[in-house]
DNA sequence: GCCAACGTTGGC
DNA sequence: GCCAACGTTGGC
């Protein structure tokens, strides 16, 4: 079992949104950048755990956590014209990008960038790299037990 | 294969 | 809106 951190634009797919989602599962779509797509067609197994992370918001950091719910399937978005995911070079027979279903597990305090970078446990962690832009990120077993442990409920204590 | 131009991401 | 960083494209 592997830990990853999925980002997502909150105005476009947030931790509400999962949580509302029937079954509190959705697929992961538009994902178009190939390390990324490796990481959902060849690394993710059903029931690894996911942060779940909000991007380019006013409040961007961890606000929950979920799961890998499905092995990965060509990505529906790439085929759809009227998708602004849509890949013209894409075909059913040649799909490039991959989806894989999400559920909700948890929303959580939000954990901020700046608690993110606050500790030296988490200082190599692959999303707060200089440049780092990737939306989707491994994420090591002590980062995972330093993030949902100590920190979500130090985080709880404050509020 | 090189590399300049351009596009995207995402925090601030 | 700015800008650093990185990815992609396409001419050569």
């Amino acid at each position: 079992m592997r830990y990853w951190l999925m980002k997502s634009e909150p105005d476009e797919f947030s931790i509400d949104d999962l949580a509302a989602a029937p079954g509190g599962r959705a697929p992961w779509t538009g994902v178009r950048n190939y390390q990324a797509r490796n990481y959902m067609r060849d690394e993710m197994r059903p029931g690894d755990g996911v942060l779940f992370y909000h991007s380019s918001c006013p409040e961007p950091g961890i606000a929950g956590l979920a799961e890998v719910a499905s092995a990965p399937c060509p990505d529906a978005t790439q085929f759809d014209p009227a998708s602004g995911y849509h890949d013209p070079k894409a075909t059913r027979a040649a799909p490039r990008w991959v989806q894989v279903d999400v559920k909700f597990v948890a929303k959580t305090p939000l954990v901020g960038l700046a608690a993110l970078r606050r500790h030296r446990s988490l200082a190599k962690m692959a999303v707060l790299q200089r440049g780092s832009r990737l939306s989707i990120t491994p994420v090591t077993p002590k980062e995972w037990a330093h993030i949902t442990g100590r920190l979500m409920k130090d985080r709880r204590r404050e509020e």
